[in-house]
DNA sequence: TCCCGATACTGCAAGTTGCAGCATACCGTA
DNA sequence: TACGGTATGCTGCAACTTGCAGTATCGGGA
């Protein structure tokens, strides 16, 4: 079992999902804590029921049939004994940050084309929580008794998405004064910043 | 040639390595923009051999040889051409954040617990790069013309942090004020952040 | 002298991703 | 009524990545 597994598990504890629903439930609700594949959200099940953590049902939908996964008693104990256990350490993967760090090879244009790449990925995520955030007052959770929990965890993507952007335009406004990417080293502004992290202070508030 | 492939070809246009010392580099330098297994971090130079982008020095240090890694002109090129390419969009990978979405299974301590775990895993890193500026001021950089480049990228990991741990601390307070962690739903404190997040406002300012 | 920790890797199983492929259903339009 | 686009509903496979176990040497302190 792996923490992916016990992802779907959870999922599966709201109610029995077929596997395709699995997938667009886990990318829209997951993907800012748990970013999983379409393919792995397929496998998953699978080795759920393997494991009698779950049931497979084969539903005929016209010439179709399709698989809908229903959790066992056996599985919501699993789910249990998971809640105590260590969690892995964040992970956070942004190319952008390292073409900033080997920003030499390539021109300032690169690197603000790399910066914006970043923004607009960001803002699209930043506009669908916001968006999401509104279904909520209008129409409601889907899962109504766990609102506290999805709007609580929205607080943290807003949180991070605003603090990015905030970065982004200030990373902007440093880059718009090098005379290139490459060889300025501890340019006086340079050690100004280094001066204000080394003291755990931000520069972006000054 | 993945992403990977290019940070390890952009260090070792930094200097040469052994197989090694990139390890230990890639670790230090690249964990939070681009985290990599040492695993990974052996086997990615070979492959940059067998493409002609660096070449293979056998060393002898006493009775064991290393292996020393350059890069190649062809290798330069490539970093060249990469700077220009399309970014993969971020991801975010945070366990604490998938157990908050799913904490009704188990208790408010599970969860405080894995709010905890998340805030010393980041505090740990924070420390890192607080100590890494003031190294920055006291020794200099390990490659001073790049100081400008690691000092921006130190200056968001430090926002990032920041953001984290201030939210951890509102997150805290909280669930301090839940009767437990289920079937709370939309009370009146959850729809007051909901009515903030529909409007693009940060409940952690109020 | 012996053991510990750092150095310096390799092999392998298992987890994960992206892409191509395959087939049906449903709806609007020409 | 035929036709195409989009959504549904998957599977196979190669390639990428990780964690762990294993192997072996070197230097320093007890």
């Amino acid at each position: 079992m792996t923490t992916s597994s016990y992802a779907v598990l959870a999922l599966l504890d709201l109610k029995p999902w077929s596997a395709y629903e699995l997938t667009q439930q886990a990318q829209r609700s997951l993907r800012y804590a748990w970013p999983k594949s379409e393919r792995l959200l397929y496998t998953e099940p699978k080795k759920l029921v393997q494991l009698g953590y779950a049931t497979v049902a084969e539903e005929d939908q016209g010439g179709r049939t399709r698989s809908i996964y229903t959790i066992t008693d056996d599985g919501r104990g699993a789910l249990r004994e998971w809640t105590g256990t260590r969690t892995q350490p964040p992970r956070l993967e942004v190319e952008a940050l390292l073409r900033l760090l080997f920003a030499d090879h390539g021109s300032t244009e690169d690197l603000l084309g790399a910066l914006e790449e970043l923004e607009s990925d960001i803002g699209e995520h930043h506009e669908a929580i916001v968006e999401l955030m509104g279904s909520y007052l209008d129409g409601g959770h889907p899962f109504p008794h766990r609102t506290h929990l999805s709007v609580l965890f929205a607080t943290f993507q807003i949180e991070m998405f605003k603090a990015i952007e905030r970065w982004i335009d200030f990373a902007r406004d440093e880059i718009d004064e090098w005379p290139g990417t490459a060889h300025l080293g501890m340019t006086d502004r340079t050690a100004e910043l280094t001066r204000f992290l080394a003291n755990d202070e931000s520069p972006l508030e000054a």
